[in-house]
DNA sequence: GTCTATAATTTGATAGAC
DNA sequence: GTCTATCAAATTATAGAC
């Protein structure tokens, strides 16, 4: 615990970082200890000594990388506000969060995909059920006023995360298809804040 | 399970087919060649036989998959048709052939960002320009005669590819979200093929 | 072409000194 | 806490018989 580096971070916080980078670029069959220990500035021994074995390191990497992507969503759909604004906010937060972290979507939806129980076996509930309720009863009731057209709940979900998180999922492709630079991708990224609210609220237009 | 049928696939046919099962669940690092084998009814030397290594397998594997990605799109795009035909024919397509193969994505994708030059060491040139140039072209003249309003092609091109392709990356997540079995996915599916095109068009009206 | 057996590496994990 | 050295298991790849 006495770590001499007063301001620097601990070995314990610099190996979480290192393993971050290399389960976010290689995927947890891909990755190597060695590479997160040297990452990390240490060798593999006291890498061993913080985290027993490979899958409990990786297991703290990738329930905090999911937290960061539905539930985020999910906070903000269940709040009390217009639903033009919830869009907006998660269009916002999905925009900024993922200009700081584009491998994270791969990541993810990589390892849930490898492995079948993924979800199942940490009870990620995705405890949806409140949600969807809320967001139906909000739905219906700006339809029911005029203001949008009815639309399934789920089309609207998946419509609006695909619209986030797809672009940065694409990354090394898009930049190529359209020549970017990293410059680029960040006025394309600023770009998508506004976009996806257009089409959202385009699509939910009577 | 003797494979002494005459009009039963080739043993490399069958190589491949399990090369796609399990390179498309596992990834390149996550894949065993003994499973390959396993899976196509061989074992490993005559695995090697076939493809002196995991490396070319691979290849072969992942070259074919991101051909039926991106090009299948700009080849319809370049067609000479109106563009919500365009719209929908991608969407027709993206839903159908996803539905049957859902795991491409994912795979593709996580390739792309685990190797850097993933695309660049195969020339992968993603001939946009003159797709561009003709979508671009296109995307003027309705807005001149009114039919849609101006976006840039690059957000259209996105938007449509991310409301096509991502609901099958998340499938897992999707199903559970909403509990769907395999049937309600399919139904799913199906609906997606109008939904995509709703959204776009949605999008694009003035 | 297909197999069994085995070589050659890689790599996750541990032992033990400091 | 951190390191060096090393083991044990897993995995790619090859040799050689049939």
């Amino acid at each position: 615990m006495a770590q001499s580096l007063p301001k620097d971070q601990s070995t314990e916080q610099r190996i979480l970082h290192a393993a971050k980078t290399v389960f976010y670029r290689k995927g947890l069959g891909g990755a190597r200890m060695e590479e997160i220990a040297r990452e990390a500035g240490i060798n593999k021994a006291l890498l061993h000594y913080y985290f027993r074995n490979k899958e409990q390191l990786f297991e703290r990497i990738f329930l905090e990388a999911f937290e960061q992507l539905l539930p985020q969503m999910t906070a903000i759909l269940a709040q009390d506000l217009p639903l033009e604004q919830k869009v907006q906010q998660i269009s916002d937060f999905y925009n900024e969060m993922l200009l700081e972290t584009p491998l994270l979507p791969v990541f993810v939806l990589n390892y849930v995909q490898s492995d079948p129980e993924a979800l199942t076996k940490r009870m990620i509930s995705v405890n949806a059920s409140k949600l969807m309720s809320h967001l139906t009863e909000q739905l219906a009731q700006e339809t029911k006023a005029g203001r949008i057209r009815d639309v399934a709940p789920q089309q609207l979900i998946i419509n609006l995360l695909a619209l986030c998180v797809f672009p940065y999922a694409m990354k090394p492709i898009v930049t190529r298809l359209f020549h970017m630079s990293e410059d680029d991708f960040r006025g394309f990224s600023e770009s998508r804040k506004q976009v996806v609210p257009e089409v959202i609220m385009a699509y939910l237009k009577p």
